[in-house]
DNA sequence: GTGAAAGCGCTAACAT
DNA sequence: ATGTTAGCGCTTTCAC
């Protein structure tokens, strides 16, 4: 299959055993106490004939893959697209591969995944879980898998996380569109109840209780990779039936592209008719006429978090009990002309 | 490392040999006269236990590891993400898991990858390659791993790859914009002399010749992931040096993205002033205003005919020398309305 | 029909 | 200081 040199040729060409090639290879020449000099002919050899060792059998023997799980919800999804490419840059900085998968924010395809790769041995997991995958992750922590979620977690599991303050953000943002005497702001958001949707939506309702408003929230249902029509209609309707909303945030980027379509087809004007904001942002809306205001992500710094936890966790010397690091990042308010009535 | 049941253990508890259980696993108990009654309770068994053999010896054993490689320029561009995607699932469904990197189209970084997936022993590969990596690529095929590439093919090399017509794509969009009168037609393109950038400016020349009209051609840097606005300043200066220019073809989609920018920046109205075709279609595009005609690439398609060829080629009793499926599909221009003037 | 045993290529404990 | 050797967990040939 491959025409490789093996260790035992290299040993024999230099006439030493297999164990000094190893050893020597393996950065374990000066514990066993092999000469410099030979440590070095074994590394010159290797480099002339250019072998490498065969990474499955290394890994067969040391446990090692050097391979992370990178497990998200949509990799067409710029917001996690970003995040892959980052993650993979880093990550590959620092000698480790990504296999990632998407789930479509499916509980039976991600848990199918989560058994799946267990048998791959990763090395470790970046997870942004859907609902109800519990037990499988719990399943990696018990093998002693290190484990990071991101974008959201799982109340009932203590494993590190670095999550965006979504809370916060949504509150930002009601307050920016409340602030201008708007009053009939509305709520639009995914069936979702995982922690990050009902962070954004607690930050709409703080907001509009602060403001002694009724709240007006819609969930909009969202089919990945498929049928695009039906959260689009729903927006639609929902927007017919509140003829009176006057501004709208939108619980993220989908949900706001699929939401600008709707406008359009209604034929009304932003902001003048109706005020939007997006949690999330996309190089679209800085394009869009009119430009989008959002919720920013820290994309990049989440991406570093995120490969930085999870490398700190594989690193060698890690004490038995490591503290868990369950970060929540800040987000901004990136006030384009969506939000603002002349 | 894992509490996990050996193929050891089973055979010991159902008091046949290793070989036994092996031979049920792999569906060759037929073939070895092996009871069905012994067969069905061995499988029983290891249901029951929920045994799951190693991936990693498995691979070591068979050299499978039922892994296939994916070489991008850049995940997060749309259509490699969506390529991405699809591919995914195709895979997914068929019992392959998918490990991908982007190059960002740099040579050495490719090389890199290139040699590292290698000993990662994985089953084959899917590349949009950079230019460059003949050697490499060749290496691969040296050594029988199917290899497949998209968007663009080496030209010294005969492998399989799956290509779209550019140069016909090109060329009916800029007819389309001669056949309304417009005389004055740019195409930005990217600095690559890649087949897939070659065949898309092949396409606009032949248009321009055969209208009898001057061709106007501007190559635009491009970075990745990174400075993107010296790509939007050069897009700006051409159009500012070109103000008699009508209409613009751009070669790519972030090309199209960041020239809507500088457009937008000058203050130019498309498409009364300006009007604009972009090669690769994308949602932003339909939700531009105006938005934005284009050339779509049969993506789905693409990705399907892609895990199709390669698994073809994984399948067990290929015959040696299969023929090469170099496949060229068709292109479809999107009118929309930044193309058309009123 | 079934089982023993020889590897796959490497690591690392143990001998020397 | 260097070499010997026993595995890692499984597949598969070949003898019974």
């Amino acid at each position: 299959m491959k025409k490789c040199t093996l260790i035992h040729d290299i040993a024999k060409h230099l006439e030493v055993s297999i164990a000094t090639v190893s050893l020597v290879l393996n950065g374990k020449a000066k514990e066993h106490r092999i000469s410099d000099a030979l440590a070095a002919r074994v590394l010159a050899y290797v480099e002339e004939v250019g072998y490498k060792p065969n990474q499955l059998v290394k890994s067969l023997r040391t446990g090692k893959t050097h391979v992370i799980g990178l497990i998200i919800e949509d990799i067409s999804n710029p917001f996690f697209a970003t995040i892959a490419w980052f993650i993979e840059r880093h990550a590959f900085a620092r000698g480790y591969r990504i296999v990632y998968c998407s789930t479509d924010n499916d509980t039976a395809k991600a848990r199918d995944l989560l058994v799946m790769f267990q048998d791959q041995h990763l090395d470790g997991y970046i997870i942004a879980p859907p609902a109800g995958v519990e037990k499988e992750i719990e399943a990696l922590l018990l093998n002693n898998l290190p484990v990071v979620l991101f974008d959201r977690y799982l109340p009932g599991l203590a494993t590190d996380y670095i999550v965006v303050d979504g809370e916060a953000g949504v509150y930002q943002a009601t307050r920016h569109l409340l602030d201008q005497g708007l009053a009939r702001v509305a709520f639009l958001t995914t069936e979702s109840e995982q922690t990050q949707m009902a962070a954004r939506l607690r930050g709409y309702h703080r907001a509009m209780r602060e403001q002694g408003l009724p709240p007006s929230v819609q969930r909009i249902p969202l089919a990945f990779g498929g049928d695009k029509e039906q959260s689009i209609t729903a927006i639609y309707q929902f927007l017919q039936a509140h003829a009176d909303c006057e501004a709208i945030v939108f619980a993220n980027n989908p949900l706001t592209i699929f939401g600008l379509e709707a406008i359009a087809r209604l034929g009304r004007r932003i902001p003048q008719e109706l005020a939007v904001i997006s949690f999330d942002d996309n190089d679209l809306f800085r394009l869009h006429t009119p430009t989008i205001t959002a919720v920013a992500q820290p994309v990049e710094a989440l991406a570093e978090a995120l490969i930085n936890v999870l490398l700190e966790k594989l690193a060698p010397g890690r004490p038995e009990a490591p503290t868990l690091q369950q970060l929540v990042l800040p987000l901004s308010l990136v006030v384009r002309q969506s939000s603002v009535r002349a």
